[in-house]
DNA sequence: AAGCCGGGGGA
DNA sequence: TCCCCAGGCTT
């Protein structure tokens, strides 16, 4: 980390600017209630992992109505937790949360931990989820980086199109514009974030909009287009093997019982007999992938949620 | 460093 | 159609 500088001038305007902004622009969303545990802090950021925060509120507040508190979700069992996940999409995610919780319950008297390194040696936490679970529950002073602070810092102050690949340089950008004082470094972060995924978006970005047009460097620079973020191409969804793991996760949760694996395999396959070829060995391939995962669980011949 | 992992919203 | 989304884990 290193020697933590004064910000200066031009970056006192533009977290000043956002958090004025924030205090009248900011979603309504129902994890910033005040009243908020750390654990529904906990909850949300798992739930919003590479998923829209707007998708995730139904779930969020059904969720919290049910497990209340690291325990209860410990005490039901994982399959419960992928159930309750619906169509969230990544499903090892609501497994990882239900680790989480045991961990949670088991190894800090279920109370969520509020150190970094503490969130980080949790299940499914990473960077982003650490820090953010810091901030945004305990009012700690780390920087948060997500995929809409980066685009922000990129544009904002690099006068570049979009961020490149995620680098250690990312946390120091943020800590550069972070204020000093605890609850607006907090909000700030809160602020960038937000700026980021409703004003400077990815793809047709609201620079009227923008609390901060007239500090950033890529308006200032007539925005050039610079080489896109060099993101991985990702397959394309309609018939890959992610499409058939999801079938199969389908059924078993919305099955009462445990299932026959043929009903499964056939699950995977449904719709793949469109005219082109597919590669028949995918269903197994699909259904292997999550029994390895802890997924889906064999039991007496069938299959089951964990 | 690259690949993999869901599903839906928006252009 | 393609791109993107409050990422993280495995290899």
């Amino acid at each position: 980390m290193g020697n933590v500088r004064e910000p200066d001038a031009k970056q006192v305007a533009m977290s000043g600017a956002l958090i004025d902004w924030f205090g009248h622009a900011a979603r309504d969303l129902p994890w910033r209630a005040p009243e908020t545990s750390a654990w529904g802090i906990l909850v949300s950021e798992f739930m919003s992992q590479q998923t829209q925060v707007e998708r995730v509120i139904p779930h969020w507040l059904e969720w919290m109505e049910r497990w209340p508190t690291p325990s209860a979700l410990a005490a039901d069992e994982p399959g419960e937790a992928v159930r309750a996940w619906k169509r969230l999409g990544y499903p090892r995610r609501a497994l990882w949360l239900h680790r989480a919780a045991v961990e949670i319950a088991e190894r800090h008297g279920d109370e969520v931990p509020a150190d970094v390194d503490a969130l980080l040696a949790l299940t499914g936490i990473g960077p982003y989820t650490a820090r953010a679970v810091a901030v945004f529950a305990f009012g700690d002073t780390h920087p948060v980086v997500d995929t809409n602070t980066r685009r922000v810092i990129a544009r904002a102050v690099h006068g570049k199109a979009a961020a490149g690949m995620p680098a250690a340089r990312d946390l120091d950008d943020m800590t550069a514009l972070l204020p000093g004082e605890r609850e607006a470094a907090a909000v700030f972060n809160a602020a960038a974030m937000e700026l980021g995924a409703t004003v400077c978006t990815a793809r047709a970005p609201k620079c009227g909009d923008c609390p901060i047009a007239e500090l950033c460097e890529w308006r200032g620079a007539g925005y050039p287009e610079n080489a896109p973020a060099k993101r991985p191409k990702q397959a394309s969804f309609e018939g890959s093997d992610r499409q058939a793991r999801g079938k199969i996760m389908h059924l078993l949760r919305a099955a009462t019982a445990a299932v026959d694996p043929v009903a499964a395999l056939e699950a995977a396959a449904e719709g793949s007999s469109g005219g082109t070829t597919r590669d028949a060995t995918q269903p197994q391939r699909a259904l292997d992938s999550l029994i390895a995962d802890g997924l889906v669980v064999e039991f007496e011949g069938r299959l089951r949620l964990p």
